[in-house]
RNA sequence: GGCGCGUUAUCCAAGAGGCUAGGAGCCGGUCUGCAAAACCGUUAACGUCGGUUCGAAUCCGACACGCGCCUCCA
């Protein structure tokens, strides 16, 4: 089975055939530079970068485009307010996008262009537009005439006479028709400008991305991706910009996620109910949000709560502890990763390694299927479970069951490569979950090894009532007590 | 008002005509002085009403509820 991706332009999934046999070539919308990211940014960036990753591991040589875009209305508000220039104010937030970005463990696109590095491109396509008539020059200012554009609201499924009767477009008298937006804008008294054949000014939102995907990956592209919201009207926009000035089809499969939803609404800047990346990372894990996003289909809505946060923490802690368990057996033993003789397996034996043939082949026809991470996600699963009862039912570590685990072990590594999961040590990330946890308890590690020792001095004298008082004094405080034959550790409930 | 999407067990969440999704939880077991943790096992579902079909969570229609877009948004 082939991959299939689903298609906004036409609400189906299809099967994807790229352009030039072997690569692929994707635009994916960045971010405006004028505050930090929240989570539903993180939520864009996570699903592109495992659709990058997994057109990489299904062998295409793929053009990664991601844009800054780095002046906008937007940022000249920010810097007035600030009293400095729209410059300083991008710089800032294109690092601050940066560090979010690579704390959230994504691989670096191809390109990452700003706009305001072509201005020149963004003029020679308005020049095309203008020349072709479908655009005009109106007090400083240009416009795109949106009338000329007979495939205009093709994305979005719309009429421009349904989008009057939503009754919400103001009519500005420097324009022909309401719906028609600018390409470019007349800079007022201390605005940034560049020059152009219309006069100084800056370029319009939407023309920046038609300018910068043109530049980098030709007139015709495979991807192009982007949050929900972009719909309409950027992509509508560039649609009619690039395709108005090239004459080609732009896009050939256009790719959407779905929101990040606050108690079953829409989290945005307007409702004012967002969550910073870095506030999230405070409290959790990067890996773990990572995987909360990756838990549902990415072109549903997902609701963020701590409970939805912790749950996907505690599965996650599932996986990482079967592979801690099998780090372990293999330091002691190093084994190459060769596949077992099944014959001479144990049934659970058997059935763990029917589980782990099926793995590879089972992951991709998930990420085939319009990139289903949570069914992947559900295949991880069932093959952890599979290993726990093998290692839990095998006794004797013979040299045909090392060399099963460590298959195991390579095929996670392989997965998690695509996913962007389990690149920490499970040791290391068990050890960093469990640290986090231990900063909100109000009791030192002395205290309460001083405590787990006396505890351990009064069940060796059978004295159960101090110890299970000792217990119930630690758990009492969120420490949780892991007796074993080997010694008591603790952990924070 | 227009257009679109969704409703799956206690919760989260895949699936899309007949094939155990998965996770968290509950419950049972192993372990334990007793527990806990861990592991194993188990449980349960397709919003309502009609229709198509040998067979419907799945396809079609109506209804209800929720959400999104139509204004800056990932």
């Amino acid at each position: 089975m082939a991959l299939r991706v689903y298609n906004t332009m036409t609400g189906e999934k299809e099967l994807f055939v790229p352009l030039v046999p072997g690569k692929v070539g994707m635009y994916v919308c960045g971010v405006t530079v004028y505050d930090y990211c929240h989570i539903g940014h993180a939520r864009a960036g996570v699903v592109f970068d495992i659709i990058f990753r997994y057109l990489k591991y299904a062998g295409y040589e793929v053009t990664y485009v991601r844009n800054y875009t780095d002046i906008d209305d937007k940022i000249i508000n920010r810097a007035n307010q600030e009293s400095t220039d729209y410059r300083t104010i991008a710089d800032r937030y294109i690092q601050a996008f940066d560090e979010d970005m690579a704390l959230l463990g994504l691989a670096k696109p191809t390109v990452e262009p700003k706009a305001t590095d072509h201005i020149s491109g963004i003029i020679a396509i308005i020049a095309a537009l203008i020349e072709k008539g479908h655009a005009y020059i109106s007090d400083g200012d240009v416009y795109y005439a949106v009338e000329t554009f007979p495939d205009y609201l093709k994305l979005s499924g719309r009429n421009l006479d349904e989008m009057q009767a939503g009754a919400r477009v103001e009519v500005g008298d420097k324009k022909r028709h309401p719906m028609d937006f600018a390409l470019w804008k007349g800079s007022k008294p201390g605005e940034p400008w560049w020059q152009s054949p219309w006069g100084n000014g800056r370029p319009g939102w939407h023309i920046e991305c038609s300018a910068m995907s043109m530049e980098f990956l030709g007139k015709t592209f495979d991807i192009h991706g982007g949050g929900k919201d972009l719909v309409f009207p950027h992509h509508e926009n560039e649609i009619a910009q690039s395709e108005g000035a090239s004459g080609c089809q732009f896009v050939r499969y256009w790719l959407h996620n779905g929101f990040v939803n606050i108690n079953a609404e829409k989290m945005s800047k307007s409702l004012g109910n967002f969550f910073t990346i870095r506030e999230v990372l405070k409290k959790y894990d990067q890996e773990t949000l990572r995987f909360f996003i990756l838990s549902a289909h990415y072109r549903s809505p997902i609701d963020f709560s701590d409970q939805n946060l912790d749950e996907a923490q505690s599965g996650l802690e599932r996986i990482y502890s079967c592979l801690s368990a099998l780090d372990e057996i293999l330091e002691k033993q190093p084994v190459s990763a060769e596949i077992a003789v099944v014959e001479s397996l144990q049934q659970v034996g058997q059935e763990l390694q029917e589980k782990v043939n099926q793995l590879i082949p089972r992951f991709v026809e998930a990420m085939d299927d319009d990139f289903n991470s949570a069914q992947a996600l559900g295949i991880l699963f069932e093959t952890v479970r599979a290993t726990n009862r093998f290692l839990a039912d095998t006794k004797e570590i013979t040299y045909v069951c090392l060399s099963l685990i460590a298959h195991i072990r390579h095929l996670f590594a392989e997965i998690g490569d695509v996913l962007g999961l389990f690149a920490a040590s499970p040791a290391t990330w068990l050890g960093k979950v469990k640290d986090a946890k231990a900063g909100k308890v109000d009791i030192t590690d002395e205290e309460i090894e001083r405590l787990i020792a006396e505890r351990s001095e009064a069940r060796a004298s059978k004295n159960f009532g101090r110890s299970d008082e000792i217990r119930d004094l630690l758990l009492a405080k969120g420490i949780q007590l892991l007796d074993s034959a080997h010694g008591t550790k603790w952990d924070v409930k």
